[in-house]
DNA sequence: CTGCATCCCTTTAGATACTG
DNA sequence: CAGTATCTAAAGGGATGCAG
C-alpha cells in the first residue's frame, strides 16, 4: 500500500530489520561478498535470520544473489544498483556514529545502568 | 555494553524503533513541536508508543522535552545539538527515498503481491 | 558450504479506556 | 492537552538440528 508520507517513511519500510543496514553497508564496501563472509563480518547474526534478510533484500531489489551451482556450494551477494545508491545514503550515519561514538556510548551506559537499577 | 562494531552500528542503536527516524526529522524541519502536533504529524502512531519512543530519545539525549507547567499542560519537544546532527545525518535518506519512491512502490506492491498469494 | 525447518521467547507495537 | 494503564497481538529474533 504505498502511501508515503514522505521520503524517509518509504527508505525506512525497506531497511527495517535489525542488521539490514550493516548487510548494505558491508557490501557496500566489499564488493561481493559469500555467505559465510558475510555471515562472519555482521558478527551475532543468527544463519535463519541473516538468510531472512538477505531474501527480503533481494526481493527488495537491493540485494543480488549469485549461485555458482558448484559442489561445494558457493553463492556470493552483491548489490544492485539500487542497494549501492541506498548504501551511499547511509554513509553519513555511520560518519555520524564514529564521530559521535564516546557520546554515544556515555547514553548507553546510563540507559543501561538505570535500567538495572541503582542497587 | 559499548562494543560497537562500527558507527553504524552506533547510530542504529539509537534510532532503532518504528518511529524514530521520522520524530527525529520532524523536529528538525519544525523546531519546538507540541506533544499533539506531533502525534498528529506521526500518523498512525498510538499514544502510547509515540510516548514512549520520546522518552527513549530523551534518555538518549537526542530528544529535550520542555514542560511548561500550565494548565491546561502544554509541553513540547524539540532536539538537542546532538539530536540535531544525526537528524541532518537522516537528510540522504530521505532525498533516497524521495528520488527512488516509485522504484520503491513498485517492488513494495510486488511484494505484497506474492505475500497474499497468486490466485 | 549454504541454507531451511522447527520451536520458543522477547521485544515491539497497537487498541482502548482512563486521569490530572 | 498530555499523558498512563492494561491487555493483547504480532513481529522479530535466536538456538538447534538437519539437508543438499
Amino acid at each position: 500500500m504505498p502511501g508515503f508520507t514522505c521520503g524517509l517513511d518509504a527508505t525506512l519500510r525497506l531497511i527495517a530489520g535489525k542488521w539490514k543496514p550493516l548487510i548494505l553497508y558491508f557490501l557496500a564496501q566489499g564488493g561481493p561478498t559469500r555467505y559465510g563472509e558475510l555471515r562472519r563480518a555482521i558478527r551475532d547474526v543468527s544463519d535463519k535470520v541473516l538468510i531472512q534478510q538477505l531474501k527480503e533484500l533481494e526481493a527488495d531489489e537491493l540485494v543480488k544473489r549469485t549461485d555458482y551451482k558448484e559442489v561445494p556450494p558457493r553463492v556470493d551477494y552483491s548489490l544492485t544498483p539500487l542497494g549501492h545508491s541506498l548504501a551511499q545514503a547511509l554513509v553519513p550515519l555511520c560518519t555520524w556514529g564514529t564521530e559521535n561514538m564516546a557520546e554515544v556510548a556515555r547514553v548507553y551506559a546510563e540507559r543501561d545502568s538505570w535500567k538495572r537499577g541503582p542497587a
